[in-house]
DNA sequence: GCAAGCCATCGTTGATTTGCGATCAACGAT
DNA sequence: ATCGTTGATCGCAAATCAACGATGGCTTGC
């Protein structure tokens, strides 16, 4: 990821990329859920279905959705599931949007990570 | 920032918020209509539909859901209507995502049953 | 006036998402 | 071995989304 031989190709990957994990944070729930993760440092399945209103299989499909984003983690810990907000993933999110916005200024010197 | 009357119902709403930006955002296609209008400052809703290969209807409702969410602006100019980025926007999204992350650091003393 | 271009909207189709109860697999304790 | 607990997964129904063609309102040019 040093050189970057297509620009245009680049941006249209960090797009869709973008898009993936925007697509898993676009909904409340699976908000709060990352935003409890992160004020806990780790959370097991069971507290965060406790601490929102959804059933417990429904906690579970938006965990898997996170988790497919690579936004959390999740470790099987003996019976439970211990789950982990991953924050590189969290702040790549947080700097394909800063992208856009220096991006916005000109195609002058785009530098990526 | 700094005062914060209601901690935890001011995070939830920053939550619903941000999962309402992330959702126009979730899509390949808007990151690309929002980018282009980036790159471009400005640009009218034809050329718009010219580059995406998409039907002109198909456009018209992405740039819709992006009007919707407040991330562009558009302004009918005679015959076309100009569209706009709202950079002001983007950058709460780049905001309140960085405050996810600012939150994860800092403290706070949720219930943990 | 009329025709042509631009684009927002309507209505339809198929795909995806959301939420749930029910079930299943894995594990620890009895 | 048989529980009770935990959490992932399977179906299913309702809702929403994505994409499109068709229509209609609007403006400009003839």
């Amino acid at each position: 990821m040093a050189a970057a031989p297509a620009p245009v190709l680049e941006a249209q990957r960090d797009g869709e990329e973008l898009a993936l994990l925007a697509k898993a944070l676009g909904h409340p729930a699976r908000v709060r859920i990352l935003r409890l993760l992160l004020s806990h440092d780790a959370c097991y399945c069971g507290e965060i279905v406790h601490e929102l209103p959804l059933a417990q299989a429904t906690v579970s499909q938006h965990l898997k959705v996170l988790k497919d984003a690579g936004l959390i983690v999740g470790e099987i810990d003996g019976l439970r599931t211990c789950y982990f907000a991953s924050r590189e993933r969290l702040a790549e999110a947080h700097e394909l949007l800063g992208g856009l916005l220096a991006e916005a200024v000109d195609v002058d010197s785009s530098v990526c990570t």
